[in-house]
DNA sequence: CTGACTGCAAACTGTTTGCAGTAAG
DNA sequence: CTTACTGCAAACAGTTTGCAGTCAG
């Protein structure tokens, strides 16, 4: 699978680095696994100190920054004033957040996004991206639960 | 209409001060007029020291997070990292942001509004709010021209 | 009067940058 | 080799907070 990683940092014309290739696979672990899968730079720099890897912060920062020019992750600014990072989905989907818990729940809708393009056509504005966030109360019953009553 | 105003903060259980009304009359002058309606924190500073006010920032970044509790105006993320803040309208609208000349756009659309519903409801989550932005290029002649071709 | 409010400066949080050393190609 | 990359500390931008004085109710 870390040959699959090399070919994507070459593809952004970077270098093959142990910290771009260990943040990296340090967020695909958590993939498809039911995991947390976004996470601040905050978040990644103590997962990696918790493995004992010898990274910088600005290091983290920097290459978050690198790979999201490369599209090979997709920023976000929930609610909040820091940026949260996930891998860049094979397909676009939007996104549910839990304001109790923080869980993030993820969607896709045909109906919204042909409106979103029909939209912006009706006002001559060549639709580039959106983000769409929905907040709410989720029904997890370990963190959530009284506040559904 | 200062009237108003008053009325709006007492309801708000704050006092009447010079502050919270200048603030607040300052973002309805530019409403209804094709004007930009939706400001930083330094922003509104900025126009306040043209005016000749004497505000701090510290008392405009207050005043805004005493209205946006008070729902008298709501509170925006839009890319980048600072809060932009907009009267709260009559009606609820989402937003398309030109992502060259920063020029904000206003729109609702009832399927929109219905699928986010249904998909929170589909999902077992009691929906409290949202944020719908659409970013793109517009055709505004004067600063987006070239981008366009 | 009294607590809410204000201005100022200092503190804080998230993020970026300058620099000198290190390493990938 | 050469340039991109890294870690560190310092710098930044946006925002919040402690404090002493002021003002609305």
């Amino acid at each position: 699978m870390s040959e699959e990683n090399i070919k994507l940092l070459k593809k952004a014309g970077l270098k093959i680095t142990e910290p771009r290739l260990t943040i990296l696979s340090l967020m695909q672990q958590n993939q498809n696994k039911e995991e947390v899968t976004h996470f601040s730079a905050e978040d990644i720099y103590k997962m990696l100190l918790e493995k004992g890897e010898e990274i910088g912060l600005a290091t983290v920062y920097r290459v978050l920054n690198q790979f999201d020019e490369a599209n090979i992750l997709i920023r976000h600014n929930f609610e909040g004033n820091k940026s949260v990072f996930e891998l860049a989905p094979e397909e676009h989907h939007d996104h549910i957040i839990c304001v109790d818990c923080g869980k993030v729940f993820e969607f896709n809708d045909e109906v919204i996004e042909k409106r979103q393009k029909e939209i912006s056509a009706e006002r001559g504005i060549k639709l580039k991206t959106h983000s769409l966030y929905l907040y709410g109360k989720c029904n997890n019953i370990d963190t959530c639960d009284e506040n559904n009553k």
